[in-house]
DNA sequence: TGTACATCAGTGAACGCGCGTTCACTGATGTAC
DNA sequence: TGTACATCAGTGAACGCGCGTTCACTGATGTAC
């Protein structure tokens, strides 16, 4: 059944939403093409009409989930109102609208070429947007501190979700402890 | 073909010590029993004679390479002696032998509570690691600084696993900056 | 504007494949005498 | 110490299952007149 142009836009659109989220929130190797047709409200047969594999769209759906995140960054007013919303409980239980650096890093690594690219493209704009809330620091210092500061945060996400339901006292310890230490290091 | 104990003692430990490595390499799903086995020179119907499942392999597995990783670190002198080792391309290019918070965290996040019970218990000790050498701060501030230094590193790990062989050069970018960084906040 | 037909987005069955796991079997080991 | 037998670690075929991808088919859309 051929549906509207409109429409067709409209489900690529769909698509790549839900991938990119449901990519965040349970990786690539974790999802299937049908569970994200599913969630698009289509059948898995009508994928590949849209993309040409499941490569493509991790691909694509990477670079989705990376500008998503930038945005937020750059509307943001200052370092410490970045840190405030990153570093939070409500991140860490919510990969799948959160930052896409720190839910796929580990497994863009094993990615082709492609993907890794558009994950640099996504990271290079992360540090762009880090770098111009970096006030106090000599201009020449602070891209090495965007990077140092990007790091720290990716990281004790990481951490913070690896031991979620483990040792939750541990995993909320970790974000507050490092806003803490940001905080000081270089907030406001 | 039956074998001597003493075999079958080594077997086991050839099997955690190639699943540890498997799994830092290329994550525990992309990694097959068979895959491992025969790492280990064995067949794939042995496995269940050593191991009830995958996923407590995959817990043993994560907690042999975290107690690896510890011993490393307090083998080391120095702070800067940990991160001259930990925040470069070597290490990078070479995640079956490296860091296993890094390298597992991601996935470890959506396995289940005994795996992340290890990965607590790994991370842990890590921190404590890393606290014996914060030496010029003040006792009650050097856990907290230690969880900003291991946070920093494995996000500064990631990324630059991210993009490694998408842009070379912003990866060796990541790792050289974050060390200098920290070396000049916490280092000697 | 209205009609006739070619186009093509979406459907759902089917494919090949690899995976985790099970199991009947083998034959060397370890033990009871 | 030597022998007879029960044990059990390892083998490899087989299982069920889910996945990415393909394809013949359907019927609404868009276009040519």
């Amino acid at each position: 059944m051929r549906v509207t142009k409109a429409k067709v836009a409209e489900h690529r659109r769909s698509i790549l939403d839900s991938a990119s989220r449901l990519f965040r929130q349970r990786g690539f190797r974790d999802v299937g093409v049908a569970e994200i047709m599913q969630a698009s409200g289509l059948t898995h047969g009508a994928f590949y009409g849209h993309f040409r594999s499941k490569a493509e769209l991790a691909d694509e759906a990477c670079q989705e989930a990376c500008a998503e995140g930038v945005q937020a960054w750059l509307a943001s007013a200052s370092l410490t109102e970045i840190l405030d919303r990153y570093l939070t409980p409500a991140h860490r239980d919510n990969p799948a609208a959160g930052c896409a650096l720190a839910a796929l890093g580990a497994e863009v690594a094993r990615q082709p070429d492609d993907v890794q690219k558009s994950y640099a493209d996504g990271m290079r704009r992360f540090v762009d947007a880090l770098e111009r809330h970096m006030d106090d620091a000599p201009p020449e210092a602070r891209r090495q501190q965007a990077m140092a500061v990007l790091s720290c945060m990716i990281g004790a996400l990481t951490l913070a979700r690896g031991v979620a339901s483990g040792d939750p006292a541990l995993s909320d310890q970790i974000l507050a402890s490092v806003r803490q230490e940001l905080r000081g290091h270089f907030g406001a």
